[in-house]
DNA sequence: TTAATATATGTGGATATTCGTATATGTGGA
DNA sequence: TCCACATATACGAATATCCACATATATTAA
C-alpha cells in the first residue's frame, strides 16, 4: 500500500477512532465499537471492511461475535504511524472518552 | 487540527509528494515543485494553498518566486509523521525520482 | 505603462466518499 | 426448524474531492 493510500485509511474520523481503540485495546468485537464510539452498526461494519480489506485490519470470528485486531505483518513505517497515535499524549484526550466507553461496556459486560 | 484532518492532507498523492520534497529540502518554490512533480501548475498551486490554509506549510515571496516550508510550529506528532515519512527508506523508493528531478533543475538552473 | 513571468483562483464536470435505511448473511439456542 | 442476536452489504442521496481550462493577480523589467 502506497503512503498516500494509507493516510486515506486514517483520514475518516470514525476509522481512525476505531483503529485507535483496537490497536490500545488489542482485540475489539463491533459490537463493542458501536457501544464505545456511540456509532450505528452498519456505519461501524462498514468502515471496518475498508480497514480490513486495505490489510490494516485482521478479523476473527468468534461465535456470533467478530473481532477486529490491527495486522500484525503492516510494514514499519504504518506500525510507526499508528504507535504514535495511540502513544502521543497529546492525543489522547481526543480519543480518551472512546476507551473510557469501551471499558466500562467491558467491565460490566464481562 | 484533528489527527484525521491531517491524514486528509496526506491522503492525496500530489500533496503527499510536495509535502516529502519540501520537507526534504526546506524551501521549495512552486515552479520547481511543478518541474519536479512534472504536474500543471494550478495543480500544485491549489494542493499548497490547501496545505498552507491547514497550517501544515507557510509561504514565503521572493520576488516574483513564492517558496513553501513546512511550519516549524507543527505539534510534535505531525512533526514526527512527516519525519517518519522523509527518514524511512522504505519509502524513498516512491518518491526518490522527485527528488532527483528536482537537484537536476536546481541545479542547471542555479 | 506595457509585456513577460510566476503564482493564485473561479468554474463546471467527473468521480469518490459517506451516510441512513433496509435487507441479507451467519451463528447458536430452543 | 424457527427465532433472536451479531455482523455485513446493497442502494440511493447528499456531499466532497479532484481536475482541466480559463482567467485573475503580483512582480519585475523595459
Amino acid at each position: 500500500m502506497l503512503p498516500h493510500q494509507f493516510f486515506k485509511m486514517l483520514s475518516d474520523e470514525t476509522r481512525l477512532r476505531c483503529l485507535i481503540l483496537i490497536a490500545r485495546e488489542e482485540r475489539v468485537s463491533v459490537g463493542e465499537l458501536c457501544a464505545a464510539l456511540d456509532q450505528s452498526q452498519p456505519k461501524i461494519s462498514r468502515h471496518l471492511a475498508i480497514l480490513r480489506q486495505s490489510g490494516v485490519l485482521l478479523d476473527q470470528r468468534d461465535g456470533q461475535w467478530v473481532y477486529y485486531l490491527v495486522n500484525s505483518e503492516l510494514p514499519g513505517w504504518m506500525r510507526k504511524v499508528i504507535a504514535g497515535l495511540t502513544a502521543s499524549n497529546c492525543l489522547k484526550a481526543e480519543y480518551q472518552q472512546d476507551i473510557a466507553n469501551y471499558q466500562v461496556a467491558t467491565s460490566t459486560s464481562k
